[in-house]
DNA sequence: TTATCTATCGGTCTTTCAGACCTTAAAATT
DNA sequence: AATTTTAAGGTCTGAAAGACCGATAGATAA
């Protein structure tokens, strides 16, 4: 049998296949609080629970797992192009009422002014919630579990790169970002460890102009162009006052 | 319409879903060469070419991604604990000739004297081979991209964490556990650097027992029971002489 | 028997970079 | 003019890796 008409007899169905989905944490930092968008279910099931953006892959559109999520994402955001890492899968038969299902896990950070929330179709409310308030509710599927993984990898990541640098938007003073990386963490960083550290990595340029604001003014920074985040070789302390 | 009816009248077929399958990069250590199991393709489609161990999820046998992968693995190698690792999944159209797959990519570290290679089902032939050399070779689908990605996080893996001492078993020197390290980075490494990071990790203990040698006697150690792997928080250096 | 060879293993100085603390600067406010 | 507040940078300390060295223990060769 040749390769070609071995795929002509191929026959798709004959292994039965679980569902595949893609789920996003949605991450924004806003009023000195990390946020993640929570979306209200307005179907079966889990119908009027809160959930995370997700859906299934649509083999017709999507060229890749990554186009599903990016998909998702613009649908309830509105924000095309964010920071977006894929975490992990997690498949089982528990995790969906409807059976046997692999979920793809994203991770994407979104400069709070630049989202436009949509709850879209199959949701009736959609919303950014508190990390704290989000791991305090009753999430749909396995959610705050999966909330937990990207929390986690946020946080690690804030320790060791730039990452964090996604989540401002045009022009920014250190200070600003380093609240950024304080809010992410959940505890303070030296200052002076911080300012060597970013001006250090190679990835910001100023702009040369200066903050405006009620105090001594500061000298705005922004994301070089096409620089990728800069991993340090030696992390922040990761507990602290 | 309650969530019980709901999940009766649930059509599973309604949604076109991708193929799902696990595929893993076993690495071993031997003869001072990384090296990764191949395995010959008995099937088409790539009939005849050499590619990694996977195999489609099997939702009525295997309860989680993690269990496809170990079942997959247990079958070619015939060792049922290994460090197993999840680093990605890859999902598009053009990725394999039969349509739209996702593939769990996993990572796996085995002691080679554990080794105890089965082709098995749909394969004639089964080997370790070298990292060079499999990155020469012409790998079924796109076998070769999966393996840079897992070479890729387990070296970086090696700048930071205690992880290749999972490719010990038994009792061995500080020497050898550095040799092992040395073989995956692809260069030396500082004796001293080494070994007080190792013995600074608490990850290991000491047998007792020297290894008799044709030189000086070295002492042997074991990894302490139940300790997960150490993350240091400084890397090692990454180009080396 | 003694010298030599080689791998083991610890001593210690240097280097790098984060932590901690402090001083000075530049604005607005009192 | 003095005070307050945030920005920005100086500098000392500390921790851990890099680099180099010397002592040790056993095997082997002279």
């Amino acid at each position: 049998m040749t390769e070609k008409e071995f795929l002509k007899n191929y026959d798709p169905s004959a292994f039965e296949r679980p569902s595949t989905a893609v789920d996003s944490v949605i991450f924004t930092v806003y009023q000195e609080e990390l946020q993640v968008l929570l979306i209200k279910r307005d179907e079966l099931p889990f119908h009027g629970k809160w959930s995370l953006v997700g859906g299934y892959v649509n083999i017709h559109q999507d060229d890749s797992l990554d186009a599903t999520a990016l998909r998702k994402l613009e649908e309830k955001t509105g924000f095309s192009s964010p920071y977006l890492e894929q975490v992990m899968s997690i498949g089982g038969k528990e995790r969906d009422p409807r059976g046997w299902t692999i979920s793809t896990i994203y991770y994407a950070l979104i400069p709070h002014d630049a989202l436009n929330l949509n709850p879209g179709k199959g949701a009736s409310d959609a919303k950014m919630t508190s990390i704290a308030e989000a791991l305090n509710m009753e999430l749909a599927f396995d959610h705050k579990t999966v909330l937990k993984h990207c929390l986690e990898r946020l946080r690690n990541k804030a320790l060791y790169t730039t990452l964090p640098v996604h989540l401002m938007r045009g022009n920014f003073t250190l200070s600003e970002l380093q609240s950024i990386f304080e809010t992410i963490l959940g505890h303070t960083i030296q200052q002076k460890s911080f300012r060597r550290r970013m001006l250090g990595s190679e990835t910001l340029e100023e702009t040369g102009e200066m903050r405006e604001t009620t105090r001594r003014p500061a000298m705005t920074y922004r994301l070089k162009a096409g620089v990728s985040p800069h991993y340090f070789t030696r992390n922040l302390e990761s507990v602290h006052l």
